[in-house]
Formats: structure tokens, sequence, C-alpha cells
DNA sequence: GCAATCGTCAACCATTCGGTTGAATATGCT
DNA sequence: AGCATATTCAACCGAATGGTTGACGATTGC
């Protein structure tokens, strides 16, 4: 438990595996486009993959000869209430709070 | 801005510097209060603070010959924030609104 | 003044990390 | 069958990480 709050701030530490994973928010996307607007080699994002699929940030299913990677963001909930923890010291913010209520009624209608 | 993320994310990739962040919820603390609790040497601990205060995850404070850790959650904001950008992906998480909600009309009043 | 306490610095060590390159393994196309 | 495409594996490299120990600079109290 405290193990998995590692592996996914680890993996979360690195701007090009956030820049993945904000990719992967569009939509599902094979290893190789995945790699495509980066300069690295596909094996170090193909490394990277590994270890978001680690962290359980994505999921990946092979179909064919292609690898899809998907967002699997319940994996970030746990880290997120684990920083809320600290959110009560925050002064309150509203903005947040805001934005955060006007998503959930909007997904709930 | 990324970078900001890069250095908070890595610095709560490590339960250590998790724990201290949790034992700092409580209070300030001195150096050698937050090293007591772990079996590492205070040097250790003296360079885990220092990563905590480069993230700006707290700040420290020398007063007389003792140097005060102070928690510093602002800084989570930003990492907050960028994870709730992945949380419109959610189902309604009820929980955790309410105990969201809770703090804020607690913290509030 | 002097000894104890608080904390950091410097040098070192083993391990991990992010990257490369080249070979290997599937799978698909014709 | 044979070639191209998709992805990973393996070995390697330099840099960063988390830890240690011992010396050092401040500050406090007797």
């Amino acid at each position: 438990m405290s193990d998995d709050l590692d592996t996914v701030f680890a993996a979360l530490a690195d701007p090009t595996r956030r820049a993945i994973l904000s990719m992967l928010l569009e939509d599902d996307m094979a290893v190789t486009d995945v790699a495509e607007p980066f300069k690295i080699s596909l094996a170090a994002i193909s490394k990277h993959l590994g270890i978001l699929t680690r962290a359980g940030l994505i999921t990946q299913e092979k179909r064919g000869r292609v690898k899809w990677c998907k967002l699997e963001p319940d994996a970030l909930r746990d880290a997120s209430v684990w920083m809320q923890g600290f959110g009560q010291f925050e002064p309150i913010n509203l903005d947040a709070f805001e934005r955060f209520l006007a998503r959930e009624l909007d997904a709930g209608s």
C-alpha cells in the first residue's frame, strides 16, 4: 500500500511519463504512436510504459501486433487521497472546490 | 512549472519523506526530533529534509541552534490540481467528496 | 572557557534511472 | 515464403539516489 504510493509517485515524477498520461487522456494509443512526438528512442518509451503499467496508471492490451495503451485513472485515487490529507491545512480553496463540484454535477447528470 | 511537478512528485516518491510529512502534519518539529523514530542516520534525515525543502513541501527556520521544520501544504496544490485533471474519468467518488466537504465546513467555521 | 548538543558538509558506496544501440520476437501483408 | 512493421530484450553508459561515516561550524549551558 505504501509501496503502491512509492511506484505511483515515482512514475509521476518524470515529465515524459506525465506527458504520456496526458496524451492517453485523449484516447487509447499504440506504443509507436505514443513514441511519435518524443525525441527519445522507442525502447525508452517502451520502458516508460512499463513503469506506468507497473504503477497501475495504464494498462496495455496486445491486439494483433500492436499493443494498446489505456489510461487507468483509478490508480491515481490512492495518491490523490493521500495528498488530500494535507489539504486541511490549506486555506480553503474555493476555486478547486467549485471546479470539483462542477465536474461532479456535470458527470452525474 | 513542469519542473516543480518533477521535484514535488519525486519528493513524495520516498516513504521516509512521506512519513516525515505526516509527522509534520501534527506539529512543527526540530530536525533531531524528526529523525528520532527512524533507524537511519541524522545526516540521511537532513538530506531528506533538504529534498522536501527544495520541493517546497516544507520550510526550515533556524532559531537558536535548532532548526524548525514546518509543513508547507501549498506546494501540494499544483500536483493535486494536475492529478485532478484525470479525475474526470473516475467514477464519482462521493466518499472523497463528502470528506472534502466536511473538512471545508469544519475548517471554515 | 569548555563540553555537549544541533545540524550540515564531504567523501564514499551500492543501486537505480533514463537513455542508447543492436539483436530478437511476433504479427501482418502480399 | 519473405519482407515490413510493432514491440521488447539485453547489454551497456553516465548521472542521480539513498545510505554511511567522520569531520566540522554554531549555539547553548555549566
